[in-house]
DNA sequence: CGGTGGTTTGAACAACATCAAGGTTAGTGG
DNA sequence: CCACTAACCTTGATGTTGTTCAAACCACCG
């Protein structure tokens, strides 16, 4: 591990060298601060907008005509926010903090020189947008699939693991600034229903949620009403170009 | 645009040099020959499993215990297949060949090559993967917070500007070796019910469809009901790094 | 003490799943 | 050309899941 928390996502795969570090801290510009509820971008901006998570909690979304609202993921801090949108001329989703948040702006042009300087991160980058990926990927199976305990059953124990990844020792407790709404936005249901949802998750003794935080009890039965596998990262990724 | 049709991803943003071509060629093994049905690689196996496929139709699928499937996404001719599994141990869906198929394999290690050889390709690839990433968030929110109708309008726009992409001069029509089960499993609802949705997109006169030809008669029609807008890609990435 | 944001409840209604059956089309072998 | 099959499409009936709207409740905060 590295000893820049920001740089978590990085070192998943391989021990980031002096080296390496020295290539990503260009990468990344002033830090920014906003409050709870302010963006980093909106839906329709000019692209690319993308920045590096210091601090806090932020949430992407997707709104639509009829006032619905799609929550697609929530970035922690080393999360990195407006990639999708680099091959676009507009945002496709707005980034808003879900609490104060400190972020680096990530500038192309310094990316450009990212994959010039060091094949090694650039190739890091690859994984992390894969991981991106298949955690979406996952989501979309539990949406388009499961029914809506499931769906929150699956959303907690994708954002558990993170959690873990990124500071082990939490043990079973998710402490996120998320209401009942925000989950109703993130598995594509109704806040009633959610709600409803939730008490059956109680009811079963999956979980014990009071206000933001969130004890798992039975992760094993939360994942049999997901119905998703547990991932695992591999480590040894022998194909990674290595540092000059 | 490159005279190598499985490589029209890489040629989205910039125009590939020879030399870009050069370095992409050794990414590729033998073609392989698969039957309509039959899998590149199945969810569980070991990872990585990477492939380009050449020539064909295939889907990319995750399947439940209770023996649900979610269709995440179909592949067209220069499209690669399994790189979401890259960062895991095993596999995380499945690919199925639509129709027969020719693919190559990607070996992992010509993937680092390539990052040392070109951070000029290697920012391609990275622009692709984000191209899947907003992809699956644009499917993620119809199939979250749209009715059945509006999400296979919005999947078969998505399909339709992909298609005409690779292939300009197909019109308004989509050719698609897709049954209603299939669409039932892309957008997350029950074979009944797609059925009767797509009746009434027929209904709406907003798509003439028969089997598997599927003429998009109102465009604009579609787009309201699918409640997003069409993603527009920016061809001036004026940071990526030039060729050597 | 009156807001404000969040959670919980009820009731009526719409969307969707499930099961079962019938119909249609394309393909295959005689 | 016809009979037969398999895959696919279509329809009906019934029950469940989820939505919508409205209101009550609760904790926290100025």
């Amino acid at each position: 591990m590295t000893s820049i928390p920001a740089l978590v996502r990085f070192d998943a795969y391989a021990t980031l060298t002096p080296e390496d570090v020295a290539n990503l801290i260009p990468l990344v510009g002033q830090p920014t601060k906003i409050s709870r509820g302010e963006h980093i971008f909106h839906e329709g901006d000019p692209a690319p907008n993308m920045a590096l998570l210091l601090d806090g909690w932020t949430a992407s979304t997707i709104s639509l005509p009829d006032g619905g609202r799609q929550m697609l993921k929530v970035h922690l801090p080393g999360d990195m926010v407006g990639l999708p949108g680099a091959p676009l001329d507009v945002m496709p989703d707005s980034v808003v903090a879900l609490t104060d948040v400190t972020y680096s702006p990530i500038r192309a042009d310094a990316l450009g020189r990212l994959f010039e300087a060091s094949p090694r991160v650039a190739a890091l980058l690859f994984l992390i947008s894969q991981e991106e990926r298949y955690m979406l990927m996952d989501r979309l199976t539990t949406v388009g699939r499961v029914e809506t305990p499931g769906r929150i059953a699956g959303f907690l124990l994708q954002l558990h693991a993170r959690m873990l990844r990124q500071n082990p020792g939490i043990g079973q407790i998710v402490r996120c600034p998320l209401s009942q709404r925000d989950f109703a936005d993130l598995v594509g249901t109704s806040e009633t229903h959610c709600n409803r949802s939730i008490q059956e998750l109680r009811h079963l003794r999956l979980v014990d949620w009071k206000m933001r935080q969130i004890m798992l009890l039975d992760i094993d039965g939360l994942r049999d009403l997901a119905m998703l596998p547990q991932r695992r990262v591999r480590r040894d990724q022998s194909w990674l170009p290595l540092v000059h």
